[in-house]
RNA sequence: GCCCCCUUCGUCUAGUCAGGCCUAGGACACAGGCUUUUCAUGCCUGCGACACGGGUUCGAAUCCCGUAGGGGGUACCA
């Protein structure tokens, strides 16, 4: 059986492109019947935050990427958070040490730079220089009693090493090239590639999908298994998404986004803002130049704050924009990636069906939101009306946006209304008319000059609002024949009657058509509406 | 510095492994047009690429070598 992983670091929110990775694990498995593994690899003590499991496996649900086996439902490889499997990679190390395969060492990192140094003066690649005798245990324990921080090192092996590779083909990397590399660090824990090696095989994965940043690594970690008698997985490193400016895409994305604006910006209240994002003044300028950021969810306050867009990078910054998850998903499997019949949009069974591993690219990507927007203008469309009305309700939720108070039968109303379009921000702004007061709306400068200003707007309205309050049944149709007869009889446009009243009634240019807008208005609101239009135009 | 990977329209890509079917196909973007009561949507047309230099071959986007450019790694991070 086909199995995979995403074995995530909980650092943070995740991001945009370990949601790809997660997205081909899950293909993998799910194309060939196989099973999927969420594991999270928490043995860096420092880098760890406390919620960020919580939220990577939100993420994750979210995109519809769903696990067999994980740390919050369990499974026969259980437990499935490194942390909480020590006694099982000390168990290897140990085995790896009895062999002599493995050593101890305590070289402060003092005395590692200096030997770094002096290799790259000497223009070679830096080797660890492994001992003749190997420490005892005895020796070890007393070096760490005295305060050294001691460490174990792999033997790594002598001759020229083969990663076979999906996506690559046969990379081979050169004997003498390759240092003992530490599998477990001072504090106890292992290092990434012993925990990784150890669960992988005791997990019973048989693919890994993971980003090129790993190819280096798979050297030593092919050793590892060869030392521990390990099965051989399969490897693919796949390409990865780079961001606009070149360089991986990082989650320090938006923080540098959001201070190159602000500084760009003299009229923004600094002070203000530092207090939005929770910071002191020092600290406000600390993060302006770059020296520290804040977290991500004080980063978006800001922004949102000064009305700045940020690029997406996390998952949930394209949630939060009005993405549909099945549009997410679908375009990022087409980064470094294509289908066998050269479809492109696609419903997530499909991406299933027609996943294949050998259609992996070796290029990175630039990530397009433009192209995004046309996917999540077409799943849009494609998704069914129920599930699109919990993603937009959701996405108000999320905004916190007072659209959300109203019923589901409003909100349903609205999503059709705006038909075609890109987002929710969009169906949002679409939709803004319902928000308003009959007497309180403001008019757009942009829509008082192109429409209401114009000559016999105030006739034109009161003559539609007379017509229009003479309908006994305010519907649809009979709506737009009062419209087309009273343009026919004043021989107009369509757009010299229906475009005062859409600023009328929505205060700018923009809204669904026009006579489903006055149905869902009412007729006593349109009517209201069109009233305190005429007065504002009297008073130009 | 050292090691590894990559290079087709502005962007994502097909084609490269098995050289001729490629005067290089699609999608997004962009420009123009049509539809339309606005914004969108929809439809049509156009613009637009094999990084460069050498080979091999009857024939190269495709194979080989070199150059340039980009990316990654070079941690007691993952």
């Amino acid at each position: 059986m086909i199995v995979t992983r995403f074995a995530p670091s909980p650092t943070g929110y995740l991001h945009i492109g370990g949601a790809r990775t997660a997205l081909f694990c899950l293909l993998m498995a799910r194309h060939n019947n196989g099973k999927f593994i969420l594991r999270i690899e928490d043995t860096d003590q420092k880098r760890n935050t406390p919620t960020a499991t919580q939220q990577v496996m939100e993420d994750l649900k979210w995109l519809g990427i769903e696990w067999d086996e994980g740390p919050d439902c369990g499974g026969p490889g259980a437990p499935y958070k490194q942390s909480e499997r020590l006694e099982i990679y000390d168990k290897h190390i140990n085995q790896l040490l009895d062999d002599g395969k493995a050593y101890y060492c305590w070289d402060t990192s003092e005395e590692l730079a200096e030997m770094r140094d002096k290799a790259q003066a000497e223009k070679r690649s830096f080797i660890y220089p492994r001992p003749e005798k190997f420490p005892t245990r005895e020796e070890a324990d007393a070096a760490a009693a005295e305060g050294k921080p001691v460490i174990v090192r792999l033997c790594m092996p002598e001759g020229d090493i083969v990663v076979k590779d999906l996506v690559r083909g046969e990379v081979t990397f050169q004997a003498g090239e390759f240092s003992d590399f530490v599998i477990r660090k001072s504090d106890g824990f292992p290092t990434y590639h012993l925990a990784c090696v150890v669960d992988d095989e005791l997990m019973g994965v048989t693919h890994i999908f993971r980003g090129q940043e790993h190819l280096m690594n798979t050297p030593g970690h092919q050793a590892l298994q060869d030392a521990l008698g390990f099965s051989r997985p399969t490897y693919a490193h796949m390409s990865v998404t780079v961001s606009e400016g070149g360089g991986k895409l990082s989650k320090r994305e938006r923080g540098k986004a959001l201070a190159k604006a602000i500084k760009a910006d003299l009229e923004i209240d600094r002070e203000e803002l530092a207090k939005i994002g929770e910071m002191s003044i020092e600290d406000f300028d600390e993060f302006l130049n770059g020296k520290i950021t804040p977290d991500a969810p004080l980063v978006t306050a800001m922004a949102k704050h000064i009305e700045l867009h940020l690029p997406e990078i996390n998952v949930v910054d394209f949630k939060e924009s009005g993405f549909l998850p099945e549009a997410v998903t679908n375009f990022v499997a087409l980064l470094g990636w294509s289908s066998p019949d050269g479809q492109e949009i696609m419903p997530f069974e499909k991406l299933i069906e027609n996943f294949d591993p050998t259609r992996f690219n070796k290029t990175n990507s630039l990530f397009d939101r433009k192209k995004l927007q046309a996917f999540n203008t077409e799943h849009m469309k494609m998704v069914d009306s129920d599930k699109l009305l919990g993603y937009f309700k959701d996405y108000l939720v999320l905004n916190e946006l007072e659209m959300g108070k109203f019923d589901d039968d409003t909100l349903a109303t609205l999503l059709k209304l705006c038909e075609g379009a890109r987002n929710f921000e969009d169906v949002v702004n679409k939709s803004n008319f319902i928000m308003l007061k009959a007497d309180t709306i403001e008019f757009d400068p942009n829509a008082v000059k192109k429409v209401l200003s114009k000559d016999g707007v105030a006739e034109i309205l009161t003559e539609v609002k007379d017509r229009l309050n003479n309908l006994e049944a305010w519907e649809a149709e009979p709506i737009h024949k009062v419209i087309e007869v009273m343009c026919e009889e004043k021989q107009l446009g369509m757009g010299k009657v229906a475009q005062p009243i859409r600023v009328a009634i929505a205060g700018c240019m923009v809204s669904p058509a026009i006579d489903a807008t006055l149905v869902m208005l009412g007729k006593d609101e349109t009517i209201a509406r069109i009233d305190h239009a005429i007065e504002f135009v009297k008073g130009l």
